[in-house]
DNA sequence: CAGGTC
DNA sequence: TCTGG
């Protein structure tokens, strides 16, 4: 096992684990939290001025880009707060220290058709009972974890065994993405950017335009890709005086006047609007 | 009612 | 349209 270390000037555990974009992590005491990635564990540790990174020696590089340490957040935020806009200038003060994570892509493709229509504790719960039947058991740093199902495990299931892990409808989402993902992989999408791969991703059973984005920014580095769902379309009715309804106008909206790192921006405004809904602007 | 999709 | 906080 190695350790290393970053500023937490711009890198908050709490921050960008809590903001939605992934569900498989778990606080292990005070400031401390294990973080799943795959068939990949590390542990976050926040100090005073730093945040100390532990993972496998051979898991380092992954880690440094899962946490997306290599991109200029200070830049981000400045760039964002050079728009000029209320909600979004609070937004990124509120979240400073969200980054956006570089996610496994069959995992984060089938953990975002379980997202929809779904709360934040019910996905874990869903996600966590799908890698305790199908995944690997393994060890890191006297905690004990289940890897995310390889495709071959995922694929040879049906939708009554998703049911029954509580997917309810989107049980059959799962068995049908699954089983693409084995047959084909990700060739559908390769090469693809922009709206190409959003096209590409809504022919998987399940996906959607909203899962689509949220596919594109946390796996496919598609900064720009705006996912509009009810937080983000009140947002926009509340905050922008919005009168659209339909969300691909929302979505190109905000695409429009954020510009091709929107996406990131989306975050830390989902964030905000979610965790402080009261606030006045 | 919850970060929709077919 | 599933399901539970």
């Amino acid at each position: 096992m190695i350790t290393f270390t970053f500023p937490n000037e711009y890198f908050s555990p709490k921050a960008t684990l809590e903001c939605g974009q992934t569900f498989r992590f778990s606080p292990c005491g005070e400031s401390a939290w294990l973080v799943l990635c795959a068939d990949k564990a590390c542990l976050l540790k926040e100090y005073a001025a730093e945040v100390h990174v532990s993972c496998e020696e051979a898991d380092e590089q992954y880690f440094r880009g899962y946490f997306d340490l290599e991109t200029d957040y200070a830049a981000l935020l400045k760039e964002a707060e050079a728009f000029g806009v209320p909600v979004l200038f609070e937004a990124v003060r509120f979240g400073r220290g969200l980054r956006i994570l570089n996610q496994d892509k069959a995992e984060c493709l089938l953990s975002f058709i379980v997202s929809q229509q779904n709360n934040i504790p019910r996905i874990k719960g869903n996600l966590s009972r799908l890698c305790a039947a199908l995944g690997e058991k393994k060890r890191f740093a006297g905690y004990d974890y289940y890897t995310f199902p390889s495709l071959e495990r995922l694929a040879e299931r049906d939708e009554d065994f998703y049911r029954s892990l509580g997917l309810g409808y989107r049980a059959r989402y799962v068995a049908a993405s699954s089983k693409k993902l084995l047959e084909e992989g990700f060739s559908s999408v390769e090469g693809k950017t922009g709206a190409e791969l959003k096209r590409a991703l809504t022919a998987y059973p399940g996906i959607g335009n909203k899962v689509a984005d949220c596919i594109s920014l946390f796996a496919f580095r598609e900064t720009a890709a705006f996912p509009v769902d009810t937080w983000i379309a009140r947002l926009y009715r509340e905050n922008f005086g919005g009168a659209e309804t339909d969300r691909e106008k929302i979505n190109r909206f905000f695409v429009e006047k954020f510009g091709p790192n929107a996406g990131i921006f989306q975050q830390y405004l989902f964030y905000y609007k979610r965790e402080r809904g009261d606030a006045a602007v």
